[in-house]
Order: C-alpha cells, then structure tokens, then sequence
RNA sequence: GGCCAGGUAGCUCAGUUGGUAGAGCAGGGGACUGAAAAUCCCCGUGUCGGCAGUUCGAUUCUGUCCCUGGCCA
C-alpha cells in the first residue's frame, strides 16, 4: 500500500488557479490547500487575490488567513501546516489540491528541508545592526572565513542569503555548508501529480495582471491598504508589506511616491514576480503544462486527471 | 514669422576635444534550503531626426530641412 496521492497546481499570478481549484473540488474528491506566501495574511483580501469570502465559507482553502501581517511567515511554518493538512484530507478519505504560485514553499514541501535552524529574529536583529554599522561588504567577508563553502555559493550583494547564512552559523556554531550537506529530510512520500497552467503568450499575461491590478483599484484596494498602515504596528519592512501591491501602496501613503508611479511600480513589480514563478516552472519536472489563455482549460485538465488511476 | 533649447536603445537621459556610443528604468534569461509576492546574478547594434558639405573618416564640425518644447511677435 503506498501513500495516498497528491496533486499540485501550479502557475504563475493571474494565470487563473484560483478558479480552475474551485472547478476541480466540484467535481473530483479534492480539497484545496493554498500554497501562497501572500494568501496566508489575515487583512490583506484584496490585494493577494484571494477567492473571496463567500467562495471560502462554501468551499474551505487551507492555509488561508492564517498570519497576522505583524508577524513574518515562512517556508518552514508553511511545511509544517501542509504536512498537517494533508494529513487531515488523507485522513478523510480525500485527495489534496495543493494551490498556489510560491516555488519555494512547493520544493520545501515535496523535498523537506535540511536540518537547519528555524529564523531567530533576535540574532537577525543583531546581524542587521552589525550590517547598518561595518555594512554587507564586511559581513560577507566574515561569512567568507567562518564557511569558505557558503560564500562562494553566495552573491557578495545578497544581504538575505548572507544574514541567514550568518545567523545559522550563530545559533548552531557551524556553517552553513556543513549542514546543508547532509542531504534533504521530511519530503513527501504520496505520489504526486503536477498540473502547471500559464499563458502561451507573455504578453497577454501582462495584460491580464494590468487590468487585474486596476480591478483591485476599483475593488478599493486602498482602503485596504490605509486600514493596515493605520493600524500603527506595521511598517514598511515587514514581509507581508514588501509584498507585491501592498509594497508600493504603502509607498504612496508614506507620500514616497505619487498615485500614478505608484500603480505603475505595483503592475511592473507583478509582471517581474510571474517572470520569476515562471522560472521556478519551468526548472519543475514531471509536470503536465496547460496552456491558461486556450479555451476550455477546466475541461482539459479534467480529462486529464480522469485518466489517472488515482480518479478512477 | 523671429529667437532659444532639444531631437542618441521601448522610456528618461549621459557621452564622444571627429575614429560609428553608455547608464538607469522597462524587457528577456537564470539562481533559489525557515523573509520567497522576498533577495540576488547575467544580457544593451541603436539609419546617435533627414539630406548635403568639410574630412582619410561625421553621431560629433558647417549648412539646410523636418519635428518637439519654451520665449517674443
């Protein structure tokens, strides 16, 4: 008896995932889980696309709304909640539909993790002072002594890879590469099916994400954002308010930018994150690709999964 | 109509004391082990507005024409 299966669907912002997840539940034995660094905020709707409110009373999405913005989620919390969920959608006789766009948070899933340190935000308090003081050029140098390994790996002007690297080196005592180098642990064992769906044409997906960002204007993203910068316990380097969107709109309440370099930065920003997913898809192997601007797209990806054992 | 300032990469501009040019942004490709919608790396041939002249050689100098902005009529 192996372990039960599980279907991932993958694809870039805008590409339509949300919908084809909703289409899929209706009429297979699968129940969503989101797999979005974004969706996981509490207060933060519009912005991040999220199936509204009424779609997620009928239909429940795990690992939705489950982070205040004040705190930083992670790859590691994110592999944790999947594994519990999964568990819970097997338990029930069901299959999970892992939803989303976040590469990093599908190969932390599928492959585990090494067995490294959790992030400690008072060591990374620590390094970013000491950064402020000596600056990123000297920090790196002291990576470069303390794990020769890691830094090589690294860019000198990455200060995230530099500070983690850093930080795992303090909490633990050893470097970095020392620890990565055992290998990978905790992946998923089910069999996996892989849908990713993008546009053919680039250029069409950058028309879609600008007159998705202007519906989120008129959905009064705003009054969204302003509810957040008003709250008093937010700032700008948070993770979830250097998300995209939200990130430029801060700026424009900040009055660092003006309304038009703000929506313009925020639908750039979005184009320049697909491009990223996109490049995360296309290193995903074994996955079945659906083109998301050809017509009939639920029907297709049905078809397809009805031809698996697993759905028959 | 006159005067002035411009017309150089998709956009904003720099530059060449004459030897055919380079930044930022945009765009493309890539990396990615607890911030990942993050953080970073790589990629720049374009009639240097048109035509003519000077010159071994003009995008650079001269003339002329066209276009844009400003000022004066």
């Amino acid at each position: 008896m192996t372990a039960p299966p599980v279907v991932f669907l993958m694809g870039p912002t805008a590409s339509g995932k949300t919908d084809l997840a909703l289409a899929l539940h209706e009429r297979l034995p699968l129940d969503i889980v989101s797999v979005d660094s974004a969706m996981v905020y509490r207060g933060m709707d519009i912005g991040t696309a999220k199936p509204s409110r009424e779609v997620l009373t009928r239909v429940p999405h795990r690992l939705i709304d489950i982070c205040d913005p004040a705190e930083a989620y992670s790859a590691g919390r994110f592999r944790a909640d999947a594994r519990e969920a999964i568990r819970d959608i097997h338990a029930a006789g069901r299959i999970p539909l892992l939803v989303g766009g976040t590469g990093l948070y599908f190969r932390s899933l599928e492959q585990g993790f090494s067995r490294l340190p959790p992030s400690d935000p008072a060591v990374r308090d620590a390094l970013e002072e000491e950064a402020d003081l000596k600056g990123w050029k000297q920090m790196y140098a002291l990576l470069a002594q303390i794990d020769p390994i890691s830094a090589k790996k690294i860019h000198p002007n990455d200060p995230q890879r530099i500070q983690r690297a850093l930080e795992v080196y303090r909490i633990t005592g050893r470097p970095l590469s020392s620890l990565v180098g055992g290998g990978r642990e905790g992946g998923l064992d089910s069999p996996l099916i892989k849908l990713v769906v993008a546009p053919a044409e680039r250029s069409r997906l950058h028309e879609v994400i600008r007159r998705r960002f202007l519906g989120m204007l008129e959905a009064e993203l705003m009054a969204e954002v302003r509810c957040l910068y008003e709250r008093g316990d937010l700032h700008a380097g948070l993770p979830a308010m250097r998300l995209v969107g939200y990130r430029q709109a801060w700026q424009y309440l900040a009055g660092e930018l003006d309304y038009n370099s703000m929506i313009n930065k925020a639908i750039t920003a979005t184009r320049q994150l697909a491009k990223r997913q996109l490049t995360w898809l296309r290193a995903e192997p074994d996955a079945r690709w659906f083109n998301s601007d050809s017509g009939r797209l639920e029907e297709r990806v049905l078809n397809f999964l009805r031809k698996d054992p697993v759905f028959s």
